[in-house]
DNA sequence: CTGAAAGCGCTAACAT
DNA sequence: ATGTTAGCGCTTTCAG
């Protein structure tokens, strides 16, 4: 358990200086192959790991991209993380994650940390901060991206889309279909921004429509998973009341509300259509399929490292990208024609 | 855009030296309360950002522990990094994350670069390795855990499990429950290591039962999900060798299989039994609810996290921490008395 | 192609 | 309670 041994040790091992075996480790640098070679050996018999530290405070680019996210364990952000993070790797450079467990507070926290380790660019989720937190960002120094909403007075860069939008076209899809009696199924709260954006959207189209928004099921604090789902349909259905579809505010508590049905022995979609958000594989897969929404998480990430990419080694201003075009999925779990069997 | 300001700038601002600045920022340090409200004063209006970076390097303490995953997208892996990360953050670490992609060479290059940034400690998931990650891993001079694994040579700490083993534990169960043709569903290869553990101990346990393990169907290359799982019980379905059970290496896959059952009209448990791994939520909410082993993904990061506590802040060498025991939790997938309908 | 000196932003150790 | 000096491991800059 030695400590970890430096470019010093490196170099007295060589038979160098340190300058050389700092040249040695870059590609560009003009050294002797034998040089090189010899430095290299050495290095392999010392263990020696090259210190991304200390080299980034000396040529100040410390190779992270800093990113917030609500939570790890909503695979739309997981997604969104990877499509960030893989593309960001061709470029040398890592991300460096946190966690905001959709509160606000808690993303100012993780801004000032993550600002603490130098990134040279920060992309975060949504478009709602505290003041300090938004004086952070601005006050960087970096780019700066937010995703996954539209918000009206941006910081930086927007990779993203209109939550309210996406969720009005999905209500005229149920119209379309014929649903009247609508509800909506998710938080309550605020804390989500993105699903509080959706219920708003909802509202709205429903008026547009002249149909009641009376059924907003509360499903609790976020993260609404399958469980909260399963549990505020069973509400909705314990109500008594008449619906004939149920929007919901992620396909993970779409699932939750179809399993409910399913253990009621209610069909789904010839008694009741349910539709949800997010695109996630589970939607795709399980019987019936369920209608959604796809954001692109994915590509979301990816368009963000390819704007910083443009922004950081090609030394252009922050481009304001084109917006995120989500696509409406139509699939069994709303569709009585392609669904379960006829009543 | 202007670059981040520095002690030294606070410090002219507040009119005092670096030095009170520095000590101004750390809890213990002796400074009045006047200079001390001066600085922050000072340290706000500059928009200053305390640097983890350069004081890391003086202090020789980056305050990160790195982590290696296989997939962000695994909520398994999700929920380690959450047990390890929360638990972190109370002693004012974060975690650098990395993903393997189930590739050991992959491994290798991230532990490199993970190793780079120094951390005080690294976490890696599962116990095999490239040889130069083994010698990378020793030779840190840091603490080292390896996870959701019991290697035979481990490396430094372990807080994990057998996969085998708990496989074998699974096999019990169904032939208790009176099935003897057993299929294994899963990856094929052994880049899952944990994967091919699983396919082991389930081989293992047949022979024990004195049953054949000729039903091995191969899901592909991992990551196995859903659409592998369900792709996959197609094949064995449409192969028409006559099975009981199926035991697959995720509650994913089980799924999976599950929805190509439903699709087919087979009943579940009724004309198969389907069993997964890893007590995802999704097992515990479908119809029916999935047989599963609870590795307790979450703990293990926790206890990953307390483990490096003590070693980091109370000086103790790397302790042998009690192995994980996942638990069989036996639900309606495997149980026709629980399960769906009768025959 | 190689080396010596200086310094990135911070803090330990020693003054005062 | 506050300041001064030196240096963490690396690279920029300037010499050779």
């Amino acid at each position: 358990m030695a400590k970890a041994p430096t470019m010093k040790e490196v170099a007295k091992a060589a038979g160098v200086s340190v300058m050389t075996v700092s040249r040695a480790f870059r590609a560009d640098a003009s050294i002797s192959t034998a040089t090189r070679e010899k430095i290299q050996r050495a290095a392999d018999e010392l263990g020696y790991v090259f210190d991304a530290t200390a080299s980034g405070l000396r040529v100040k680019k410390s190779g992270f991209v800093a990113m917030t996210i609500p939570s790890i364990s909503n695979s739309n952000f997981a997604d969104t993380v990877g499509g960030l993070s893989e593309r960001l790797a061709a470029s040398g450079r890592q991300v460096l994650l946190g966690y905001t467990n959709y509160d606000i507070d808690e993303e100012e926290r993780l801004i000032r940390q993550l600002l603490g380790r130098r990134p040279e660019a920060i992309v975060v989720t949504g478009g709602q901060h505290t003041e300090a937190a938004r004086k952070l960002l601005q006050g960087s120094g970096i780019p700066v991206v937010e995703t996954w909403d539209l918000p009206t007075d941006p910081i930086g860069s927007v990779i993203g889309f209109s939550n309210a939008k996406a969720m009005e076209a999905m209500v005229q899809h149920l119209v379309d279909a014929g649903h009247r009696r609508i509800a909506y199924l998710g938080g309550d709260g605020n804390a989500d921004t993105r699903g509080a954006d959706r219920r708003r959207g909802f509202a709205d189209a429903m008026a547009h429509h002249g149909l009641a928004a009376d059924l907003l099921i509360d499903a609790g604090l976020p993260p609404i998973s399958m469980r909260e789902g399963a549990h505020a349909m069973g509400a909705l259905l314990d109500s008594g009341r008449t619906v004939d579809a149920v929007c919901c505010v992620s396909d993970l508590a779409a699932f939750g509300a179809l399993t409910e049905c399913q253990r009621r022995g209610l069909k789904v979609p010839d008694d009741i259509s349910i539709v949800g958000f997010g695109a996630y594989e589970l939607g795709d897969i399980c019987v019936p399929t369920i209608t959604t929404i796809d954001p692109a998480a994915r590509e979301i990430g990816a368009r963000a490292a390819d704007l910083l990419i443009k922004c950081l080694d090609e030394g252009q201003s922050e481009t304001s990208a084109a917006p995120i075009t989500p696509k409406l999925l139509i699939r069994q779990s709303s569709d009585a024609a392609k669904g379960g069997q006829k009543k």
